[in-house]
DNA sequence: TTATTTAGTAAGTGATTGCTCACATATTAT
DNA sequence: ATAATATGTGAGCAATCACTTACTAAATAA
């Protein structure tokens, strides 16, 4: 990637995450980026292989925190894991979670497709506590998690995150 | 309110839900409610008038969910009450929650004005119940409550929905 | 070195954007 | 009946939209 072409990926980000994808037009990017406007379609075809850029370099992220999560072998540490994460999320990631979760209202299927792979953790992790209603507890901890996510994003204060964090773990572990 | 005032709102509201507020036109809401698009301008001054009709009137419907469990006397019904909410909302208002909660990643004042009222109704109840982190509890309900909101909405899966809210009355109740 | 691909620009393209304005038709008040 | 106000239309506005094109300049391959 060229230094012109990171310029850009960033500027769309921190737009899109800010004013919303449809908001966003590709000659205020490049502005923000000092690139010349054709430069955006040159390197992404379109506006929106920009957008699926920064959503599948979003999806990478998102992979390794569930790789990690699935290395765990005990699988209530597992669970506590997955409601955990929204916390240990780098504030510098937080436009790309705002950018998704942001998405996801007008393209339903986009994200659900990636938290699909979290509930069926956590449901094979329930039915190894030989819970009977696998599916429902881990449909209710991706509403949970969900919660947490948007809780923590919007509202952006390390304070309030801390403070939920501690407070749920004394009501979980 | 004329049929063709009434057609506009109609209109906006499923468009907005549906695509987001920028990526919808004023054109296409008059072709829509069939209507001259001169009229939107008559009737709402602008686009962002007609965005203000439909989230005030999300709010009145809003106050009469919170008015309503005001009027609970015991506290922790109170409190149970909130948390069902998510569950009890008519599927025919879900596309003024899929706006708002679509809304506030781009205007997270919006929102968070109104939800206030009810984070503190939370404090007020939890207080009454001599919680020492009334607080910080009322956050993570609210964090909850949100996680509902948007699994409701976005999942629009009766069955769902309701597996969910019995799983949760299990725990809590 | 020369040929070829890649990176980058500036000036456009037609289509669409939110919005105004002059005008016509209802409805209501006097 | 007539004046005044509210409701509605359709053409047209400058600005902006996503995107293309013709063109260098730089890097890489032969």
């Amino acid at each position: 990637m060229t230094d012109k072409q990171k310029s850009i990926v960033e500027s769309a980000l921190t737009l899109f995450s800010e004013k919303g994808y449809s908001a966003v037009s590709t000659s205020l990017i490049s502005k923000q980026a000092n690139v010349s406007e054709g430069l955006i379609f040159r390197h992404f075809k379109d506006k929106q292989g920009l957008l699926n850029h920064l959503v599948s370099a979003w999806n990478d992220q998102f992979q390794v925190h569930i790789t990690e999560i699935r290395s765990i072998e005990k699988p209530d540490q597992r669970i506590q894991a997955v409601m955990e994460m929204p916390f240990l999320i780098n504030e510098s990631d937080f436009p790309y979670w705002k950018l998704v979760f942001s998405l996801r209202w007008q393209n339903s299927e986009l994200i659900s497709e990636y938290m699909l792979i979290l509930k069926e953790m956590l449901e094979d992790a329930l039915k190894e506590l030989k819970y009977t209603d696998a599916v429902s507890e881990a449909d209710l901890i991706m509403a949970y998690f969900d919660g947490f996510i948007s809780t923590v994003v919007l509202r952006n204060d390390q304070d309030l995150s801390s403070r939920l964090l501690h407070t749920l773990k004394k009501k979980y572990v």
